[in-house]
DNA sequence: GCGGGTTTATGAACCGGTTCAGCGACTTCC
DNA sequence: GGAAGTCGCTGAACCGGTTCATAAACCCGC
């Protein structure tokens, strides 16, 4: 039941410890033959390292963190987070790290939860979602000195390297979609206007869409997000076709439509930012746009893992940008009906 | 930036590193001035325990793991679990530890990261979800000794002690209510029966409701529940009432049962198992079995730190149950009509 | 056969905490 | 006044790895 240590190993082998330290990590010291010796006593034994020894000799902890700020509420409905930590898990994992999870109340409290696991060395780096304006996490981690990537970057302050996605091309290329069927009122339920993401995509919404363009803000909830449709199809004139900040909104407004009377794609078109099996069990399916969060996941998690082994100047520098999300067009967005709004 | 430890705070204090440890743990053996002047000089520093150290030699690691075996894609559709894990991660930070997230392939590999987490010694327990029928886990975890709790017990084998919730009285509950309404051909749409607590709720299921009982298992995702409903629907006579073991399965039931041309709760009255903005979003909303994940995971937290902190004769011994979720009658059940079938 | 260099292995220090035996100083009690 | 006990604190070992200075063994050429 006691797991075996490299003091074992060394008694089975009959070498040193600091023999076994050698062998056990492929570094020079020992011949092949000992080296044969020492694995085959370490395997017999099932030894695996203590990552406590490790840590507090190699300084490294071992793991990351990501700590999220967002109320559970919300969190749990977008399968988007999953599949991000799901992909940053499969990287991780691959590399020999653990993936430490916290869900606080703000940033603030998240970036007090930095602060710990730096000052308890229970991470290596940390994982940053959702960038506020005005965020404090950046400065903070520079303050510390602890390695960090923006997951959805980049940073405004170049405090934090990021993995991030072009949203505003995204964005342009949406309302493209949506010039392209003959709509000229659009309308584009957002985020927060506190999230740097989501003020980015306004900001290239107002830019791409023209003058007629509406915009409502919510905290990404479906509750919010059906008040906003409403708000929006009041209206006059009211418009043809609302671009959703998240999915569940996208479905919540869709309800919304319904409610009030119109139909989708007849009267509305509705296109979800991020795309899931909720887009797909609507009726009408909906038109999304597609990323690979997991991939998203692994590549951020890839690149802090660089950062913490080859420090700031390592193999990649500065931001890294990740493809652009695919607008999978479904049976939500159509042309409007010539006497429509 | 170099981080303080206690040599730096007995420096400062002018004692023994000794009398720190002794000071910061709140032990015997200091004044009580000399621990004020101690606890003074360690907050001026901003000292806090490297987990590394501290785990070397207490022999703890102070963190406790949840390695999830389903695939990322089902994972992130159920806000259950985010609300289960955000419920775990609030109970062990307020007591000190933290959460190591694992997403893996299926039980074996989860059985396999428990195992390499002891021998690391990177967990002092973990968490099991998901228990399936012949389950390898809860053997392997007797086998390496490692504390350990099941989420929505009880382990039959006894190996694992479980915070577990009543589904077979909960499935009475949900037949009971149909009977009520007056439907008297009812139908199940389950997990996978490998999973203990899907293939109780069937056997619940069966018992509670008569032979005219029609049952359809499925892999939890939305397209086996489409298809499941649709098998359903084409027997002869039809159900009136179907049952779904999850809210996503539920919702898309509800679009299977639309596109066969009947009306809900008009032709078929629909109950989702699990809660969640999901089944508030649909048209109509969805009756549903609502329990509090996020509570539940709580309990599963503090019952596996007690085991950790007491060892198997702790506090608490065996199972513990958890309230029974509460039905949330919404528009999707209704009676059904005389002409119905 | 001997000096010089390389390979292989070892002992001991070190990371930052915890813990325990031991030792003065002080109190208590007879 | 002296034995016994308590209190407050220290020195050192220990947890399980890594690392470095050092030494023994071996190889080479001359």
């Amino acid at each position: 039941m006691r797991r075996p240590t490299i003091a074992d190993i060394a008694r089975r082998a009959g070498v040193s410890q600091a023999a076994v330290s050698f062998a056990l990590n492929g570094r020079p010291g020992v011949s092949e033959a000992t080296r044969e010796r020492i694995l085959a006593a370490a395997d017999a034994l099932g030894w695996q390292p203590n990552t406590a020894a490790r840590s507090l000799s190699a300084a490294a902890a071992g793991a990351v963190g990501l700590a999220v700020a967002r109320p559970a509420r919300t969190l749990g409905v977008e399968p988007f987070f999953m599949q991000l930590i799901s992909g940053i898990q499969a990287e991780l994992s691959e590399r020999g790290h653990a993936l430490l999870l916290d869900l606080v109340e703000d940033v603030h409290a998240e970036a007090a939860v930095h602060r710990r696991w730096w000052a308890e060395r229970r991470v290596d780096g940390v994982l940053l979602v959702d960038l506020r304006t005005g965020d404090p996490r950046p400065e903070v981690l520079r303050e510390i000195g602890m390695p960090a990537v923006l997951a959805g970057g980049p940073d405004p302050t170049g405090a934090v390297p990021g993995v991030w996605v072009d949203d505003a091309r995204a964005m342009t290329a949406v309302v493209e979609h949506l010039h392209g069927l003959g709509h000229e009122r659009l309308a584009h339920v957002s985020g927060p206007p506190g999230m740097a993401h989501s003020a980015h995509r306004a900001e290239a919404f107002a830019a791409a869409a023209g003058t007629g363009a509406a915009r409502a803000a919510t905290d990404f909830s479906d509750a919010e997000g059906a008040v906003a449709t409403r708000g929006l199809l009041r209206r006059r004139p009211r418009p043809t076709a609302i671009v959703y900040d998240n999915d569940v909104m996208a479905v919540a407004g869709l309800s919304a439509a319904r409610q009030a009377g119109l139909s989708v794609p007849g009267d509305l078109s509705v296109v979800a930012w991020e795309d899931s099996a909720l887009c797909r069990l609507t009726h009408p399916t909906l038109t999304a746009l597609s990323r690979d969060a997991f991939r998203f996941g692994a590549a951020a998690a890839a690149r802090l893992l660089d950062l913490v082994r080859h420090g700031p100047g390592g193999a990649a520098v500065g931001d890294t940008e990740f493809e652009l999300p695919e607008l999978v067009v479904r049976e939500s967005t159509a042309p409007p009906r010539p006497n429509g709004g």
